[in-house]
DNA sequence: ATGTCTCCTAAGAGGAGA
């Protein structure tokens, strides 16, 4: 028996409704990690996914940014935002389902790199590490999924010449993400053999998603005692391909149920 | 290729953010 978790940056999940319940129907994800809801958590579309059977923990703003979890099970002990960093923006946000603790993250784009919020950017990172690594002490059983705005490697990215040094990936932007890992998750996606070319996120514009222009910044980690468990991660590029699509992809990982002994 | 999509304010388009 295996269960899902997902990500998905739906910007905005009004829009994305009808999608968003065809892909919970069509999945079953046990954790479905919602980013870019774009919307206050009392204008969260609760009702439809209630009827869909999925429980929802929702941290939302006005116009930008707002996380979500949406689950089979309700998750316990939900922290949003980082503990001790002041933000008005919703990035995070965090539970517990059965053994396994999920944060759904949204971290910060950056915009360029001469942007102040490129320095925001790389604070944001510098807290969400040491969020991470609390975290890790309290819930070994750790998968940290969302919008990652970094693509890790130039395998990661369709043009790795063009994009040299620009945001999203940048030395320092790469180096704030190999941090992350560095406490002890992976990258569950390079888990496993995966096809070239394989990316999570097109510009709506210049038809990139026709001609594969993207990047791979939406990202699954799994904590080091969670990786004998996680079987797949896979990246579905259908929704993608919808009328009114989000700019990014879902993406999901399949782990092992921990509840079995010997597992 | 200043290319597209979504939100906001505020009553028209234009700006912010991605």
């Amino acid at each position: 028996m295996t269960m899902k978790i997902a990500t998905w940056n739906v910007n905005s999940i009004k829009v994305r409704l009808p999608h968003v319940l065809d892909w919970l129907n069509g999945h079953r994800p046990a954790v479905l990690c919602l980013q870019e809801l774009k919307c206050e958590a009392g204008n969260f579309p609760l009702e439809a996914v209630t009827a869909a059977g999925y429980h929802a923990l929702i941290a939302g703003q006005k116009a930008y940014n707002g996380v979500a979890l949406l689950s089979l099970q309700p998750g316990s002990d939900p922290v949003i935002g980082i503990p001790g960093f002041e933000d008005p923006q919703q990035r995070v946000i965090a539970a517990t389902y059965g053994e396994v603790r999920v944060i759904s993250v949204y971290c910060p784009n950056g915009e360029s790199l001469t942007s102040e919020k490129y320095g925001y950017k790389l604070r944001w990172f510098a807290a969400f590490r040491n969020y991470l690594e609390a975290t890790l002490m309290r819930y070994p059983l750790l998968v940290v999924a969302g919008d990652y705005n970094v693509a890790p490697e130039d395998r990661d990215v369709y043009d790795p010449v063009a994009w040299k040094g620009e945001v999203l990936c940048s030395d320092a932007e790469r180096a704030a993400f190999a941090a992350l890992l560095k406490l002890g998750l992976k990258d569950s996606f390079r888990l496993f053999e995966q096809a070239d070319k394989s990316y999570s996120w097109w510009h709506y514009r210049v038809n990139a998603f026709k001609r594969n222009m993207g990047l791979r910044i939406d990202h699954i980690l799994a904590s080091d005692a969670l990786v004998p468990s996680c079987s797949s991660c896979t990246i579905d590029k259908g929704p993608r391909a919808l009328e009114r699509p989000s700019d990014h992809a879902p993406v999901f990982a399949e782990f092992s149920d921990s509840s079995s002994p010997n597992s």
